[in-house]
DNA sequence: TCAAAAATCACCCTAAAGGATGAGTACAAA
DNA sequence: TTTGTACTCATCCTTTAGGGTGATTTTTGA
């Protein structure tokens, strides 16, 4: 049983060769029946060699598109790719030196969001006064007067990451 | 000079028929010499089939490596483009798809700074009033509530050059 | 443990932002 | 010429943002 299967496989690479001694044996009989008709009809052999030239041509092709390697022609098309600052590095030099604290840091995250001192208040379960006061002392660390530009500044001084 | 430098350009496409006929004349006078041995070696056309066989068995052959298209691969190479400031380029697709006019957008535009209202109605000399418009049907446009949505929504619709 | 810093919240007040509506002007396209 | 659109400005009103001050509670580092 196993060795059946090995004999198979073994079989395998020549399967073209057998395919070709048979299609040579099959172009045998041909022939056979072909000189049989030649003999008959004396003066036509050049259309003999005619069907065995179209019939050799036409197998040529077939071999060849069985044997030869498939041309591969490789195209290279590149793609730019936008590289979103998904690798987003806060700069906590600066971070440090201006004194902002974690919660300060958070509060200016939401404002970036677009979201409303209420919003943020929700947000981070804290009444608005608190997030007032806390966006004040942002305005100061940051050394602006209004939301929008503390977001500016904190995404030039990366601490926010960039659109 | 000139003149047999384009003949011989011209005649390039050709090629292949060219050497096609010279191939087919150089068959006939082999025909024409086998048809000769074949004369005079009565019982030896089997060769002379073997020959035309062979011969139309490799010019297939040869015939579909010429024909045969060429697989074409397309490999797409990812390239990173790193988006900066220096070439921003506004998305006027969607520009035109919100409605947004130059003015709406040069109001966002100082507003994206952090300016106030009154200082955008400075800059542009016109009045609060018409700063106030511009901003309420921006905000419509951008379907945002707040100036800093909108910021945040131009930035990623690309109307407005990244921090 | 104790002081400093951080975080929380409140109150009051002003400034700015935003919503809704109406209306006049200028300019280009039909 | 008319029509549409963009731009302009105004008025009234509400909401949100921001400034200033003071106070309590946690947290943290020396």
């Amino acid at each position: 049983m196993r060795n059946n299967t090995t004999i198979l496989l073994k079989l395998k690479p020549y399967k073209e060769i057998i395919s070709y001694a048979i299609s040579m044996g099959i172009l045998l009989l041909l022939l056979r029946w072909l000189e049989f008709r030649f003999l008959v009809l004396e003066h036509q052999y050049e259309i003999y060699i005619g069907l065995i030239s179209v019939f050799f041509l036409l197998f040529g092709i077939w071999l060849a598109n069985k044997i030869t390697k498939p041309k591969v022609r490789t195209i290279v098309v590149e793609k730019e790719v936008r590289v979103s600052m998904d690798h987003f590095i806060l700069n906590e030099t600066e971070l440090r030196q201006r004194n902002i604290s974690k919660r300060e840091l958070e509060v200016l995250t939401l404002m970036a969001k677009g979201l409303s001192n209420q919003e943020i208040a929700e947000q981070l379960f804290v009444s608005l006064n608190t997030v007032k006061t806390h966006s004040a002392k942002l305005f100061e660390k940051l050394d602006v007067k209004r939301r929008t530009q503390a977001i500016e500044t904190a995404k030039k001084l990366q601490l926010l990451p960039p659109t």
